[in-house]
DNA sequence: TTCTTGCCTTGACCTGAATCAAACGCCAAA
DNA sequence: TTTGGCGTTTGATTCAGGTCAAGGCAAGAA
């Protein structure tokens, strides 16, 4: 099973180049973030369209649940999280964001935010707004139908997770949250099998529904049986074949 | 804490009436279904869109996952459930749909669809071509608003779920469960505190992350209680605040 | 009517994860 | 260098919910 956690693929409509103005057109992950077929003249539309990039240090939040929606965020750099915070202070992580991830979609239903958005380390957002976006869209259809795409992921990544916190033991949890971000570094170029966690074990926990207690003891067994190697936020997979079949019990 | 478990007003697009042919500008549930500014001329483009309605029995499958996308289906009468299973054999219940709720949003984001969908008992659907409602809500903006709007709130309900799976007991997401589906029966102007449910216990428990003998006993629990009294799937509130407060431990 | 079947309830017991508690290591500030 | 604090690990204990098992009830079939 391949659980897909988050989009494996940048979902993202557009970043900027830092150098020059926003330029989607120019941005480095342009061929990850935008359907090929637009055509030129579109894409200057489409550059126009994104905000001064923002920058955001380490702890800062992006909006917070209740805030009116205005933007969808496209993470440039840095990593971020999501997460939902209930009257009785139940604090449930929602989703980690990193290059060319998406935030602010939670706030399109009611055009309020349901969510947090906090950064867990320094980064940079390009900001779109999202009525404009919308517009663009019904005059762009490849745009629009990227855009659809991207709603359309999201249900299912939540699907997936929603069969994670249903279905899944504690260690099962832990290996399908690994294989994941392995998958999610590897498609952005980076080692699927060496990385760095950004996140405490009390947000992964959150995260997976865990107490942080069981987070780390799931990462101390799977280090155990050979499977990973890990020291605090260092982790090493030295057997992705058994990582997997950890997941199917 | 008012969870959004689904829907508590229909989002559907559409649904046609009986008697003429497809006609969603005659629909009885017109005016929960699309947005009131949508003018005359776009609602006949819009009854034209909707194909021929579809008739279920108990059982049958509306689609199933793997299968390729194309329509996303209005629930005009019966109920019906969607759910994942995994390799590993894993079943897990992503959904229970009402009269105005939409099915097939999970096959937008890969063009396949990620969930099975069944009817739990017989019931009638509207079959909209995606495609084809995508090129309408490039025209009609209205639509296309109202169509990002169910994207998005599927999307805030889904987060609901998962808050629900990751930081509840099993007697408050009982509680959850019920108030949920109370809300939903209100808004279609059934009663909000005597109602049947149409799933098994093994659905309820499969969606709520339990097992079905955890989710009987906490029904058996809550009745003790005297917040409700539950026969079979015959279910009536009788404290509402205190199953409201159920939630809050 | 009786039989069959599927669904629900309840009890007894077991176990995986939560909870409580202590100690460690790392980093930053003094 | 020391000190303090945060995040992490690990151990001991508890408990909610899972598992196994038995029995009941209702509805449809024979």
């Amino acid at each position: 099973m391949l659980l897909n956690l988050s989009e494996p693929t940048p979902a993202a409509i557009t970043v900027a180049f830092p150098e020059t103005r926003n330029a989607c057109s120019l941005c480095i992950q342009r061929e990850l973030c935008l359907p090929l077929e637009i055509a030129p003249d579109d894409m200057a539309r489409i550059d126009r369209l994104v905000a001064a990039r923002r920058r955001l240090k380490r702890g800062q939040h992006i909006y917070r649940a209740g805030e009116p929606f205005k933007y969808i965020f496209v993470v440039r750099t840095g990593y971020f999280k999501t997460d939902v915070l209930t009257e009785d202070g139940r604090d449930q992580v929602t989703g980690f964001q990193m290059s060319g991830d998406i935030l602010g979609l939670d706030g399109i239903g009611n055009e309020i935010h349901s969510c947090n958005a906090v950064a867990l380390e320094d980064g940079e957002l390009c900001p779109i707004p999202f009525a404009e976006l919308e517009h663009l869209a019904g005059q762009i259809h490849p745009l629009q139908r990227h855009l659809h795409k991207i709603l359309g992921r999201e249900i299912v990544r939540d699907h997936d997770v929603m069969v994670l916190l249903g279905a899944m033991r504690a260690e099962e949890r832990i290996a399908a949250f690994l294989l994941n971000l392995s998958q999610r570094f590897a498609s952005r170029g980076y080692s699927p099998t060496d990385f760095h966690l950004r996140m405490t074990r009390e947000e992964i926990g959150s995260y997976l529904g865990l107490q942080l207690e069981t987070a780390s003891r799931a990462f101390s067994h799977l280090q155990e049986e050979g499977i990973i190697a890990i020291h605090i936020k260092h982790v090493q997979i030295l057997d992705l074949p058994r990582l997997h079949r950890a997941i199917g019990r």
